[in-house]
DNA sequence: AATGAATGAGGCTTCATTCAT
DNA sequence: GATGAATGAAGCCTCATTCAT
């Protein structure tokens, strides 16, 4: 009863589809694209070839659509707890902190992100999308916030992007690498760093 | 004067090398790796498919010697009018404010590194050599003279790296796209920026 | 009925890698390794160019394949009918008018071996090892029996096999080119002078 | 003055010809005809790519030439000292055995002869040829004596060439490749044992 | 005559995608 | 729906041969 409580008629078409899913992220994560042919993608995921094209058009949609869905979840994971209520500090803290937090904690999805990037797959999409849309809607604002409250030093939003998130990104990488060892600590340091280099 | 008193005859010598090069560089550049088989370099070079092999043993030779010499390139123009005597102020911006305009006025080379890093050729090269060998040299002292003097706050190396360099990488990415316009007094400003992130 | 019990709807999978090794049999037979491109042993097998490489892992694997199989029904061959408890004489006869029937009737395969022997691929197989394994159970056996019972004149091993199946192969060869014509009698005749090397 | 002896102007031009043919036989012989590009042909030689075209119309030219010299090299060897008067049996151990020194003698020699047998070029060529012209002039005339004289067998020609060279042939491979270690008392044995074999 | 840089056809292999079962 | 055998275009690289110097 464990998998029909999931979702009646989902057992084995919403299994397959995120077998398929999983296993396309992690070889892409672990290997690069060049280490992920259709083939491999479908046996890691114990389903046969032809069956990927049952849940996906093709390649590019398939890869697409976890880029997608990763994407979100880091907008998921930074809105978690958020202070609506706070400071401008306290609020871009938080963002900084659990986005640290969450992908030092699913190294793959910031490997997959990064691969997908540099790739056919990314030429449009380049960074600026990666913290777009859901994101710009609060973290935008927010950051527009601290700018009209002369917090923030006169620039424009995507440079203060990069001033922010280009470190953390940074670091979360190094970590996972194994060249840093990240703590709560440590984050919260980085973090603060970052924030210094926004305020005027 | 400098080339030509290097050879009389060598235009086509040289040249053929030369070709292979910039053609592997901007279509590496433009289109990233899948979009640049050998054959598509030849031509766009100029020269026979078998030409490329009597100047580069094979693909990854030709790349990673594009990327040796891309990369070497990067510590020339940073060291270039590098005021060994100033403040430390002074030589960090000097660094920052030259590679960000190195990178802008090459956005192949810039394009070419990323598309590198991510990459089954990158695997062992990560970013942090990006900024190793002659750079240590000079940079790292000048992080570590910093970190003495207690101008900085007290980070490992390789988080300062990312504080410094991860924006202004980012921002130079961002203006060759066309999201953001760089100019000297921007480039300024950013670069200043970055150096409020380092400080304590 | 060997065949066919094997598989009712295997027509389609066993034809294929039947056809694969067919077509590359005769081709390297017929015109060597230089005459046997994958994409020709492909066309004339009538299977895509990649097809191939489903049933083998390269063209190495391919051809050493097809040689290890040959080799074996060589042996399976002067096995056939062998009369265990003959004299030496009779025994070695039949192994040698056995292989000389064989050869002929199944000139590709004699021509493919010697493709082989002589090849990147016989490297390191070299000839005696045509006449190895299964074969040296039970024919270096023989040879070392009529060594022991002092009928064979006193030479070591590689030469008794030179000499004995050296002009065998020899003659098959002439009569694959149609410079001589094999009928019973004169294949009798012939291993009959073989042995007449061999004996004291 | 060690140069100018050899032929007044054939200084540069035999030197490299013979320098070419060395390189070449050298090559085929150790590697293998895909062991002996013509690139490597040249620098083995000492010159330059385009300067075998001089000398040779093309590859074929050239591996061919080589053939024949080698072939005819055999020949002669074999009619030294040749025992113009002496008893059948006498000429033809002459014949065996100076053949079976010179080509261990010369292993390379016989490398080369082998690998062209087993490829491209010696399709047409086979084996026969390889005893064939200036040989059967001398040698045929010797086996048709010896028929007549009713001391060989009743065989054809091409039979009994192989009964006695196919073994000579065969353990001089077996010695180049150091499984068998022949000297005169054992070649005398061989020969000796191959006389047998043709004599009724 | 001699060179060797340049060529491009052709070889081996991979892999996204299809389709009969 | 699910499968996986089959496909063939496309990628990387080699090498016999040519031709400007």
């Amino acid at each position: 009863m464990d998998k029909t409580d999931k979702c009646e008629k989902a057992e084995k078409c919403c299994d397959k589809r995120e077998l398929i899913i999983q296993a396309a992220l992690e070889l892409v994560a672990e290997q690069g694209f060049h280490g992920a042919p259709m083939a491999m993608i479908a046996e890691k995921a114990g389903v046969g070839a032809g069956t990927i094209y049952r849940y996906f058009e093709n390649k590019d949609d398939l890869i697409r659509w976890i880029y997608k869905n990763v994407e979100e979840r880091f907008v998921e994971v930074m809105m978690q707890g958020y202070p609506e209520n706070g400071a401008v500090r306290e609020r871009l803290l938080h963002i900084g902190t659990e986005l640290v937090r969450h992908l030092i904690r699913e190294p793959l999805q910031l490997r997959f992100v990064e691969q997908f990037h540099n790739s056919p797959y990314g030429v449009d999409h380049r960074r600026e999308k990666l913290f777009s849309e859901g994101r710009k809607d609060v973290i935008s604002d927010l950051f527009q916030e601290a700018l009209q409250q002369q917090i923030f030093k006169p620039l424009e939003l995507a440079i203060l992007f990069s001033l922010f998130f280009g470190p953390l990104v940074d670091i979360c990488r190094d970590h996972i690498l194994g060249f840093i060892k990240l703590d709560d600590a440590l984050i919260e340091q980085v973090v603060g760093a970052c924030w210094d280099a926004l305020r005027r």
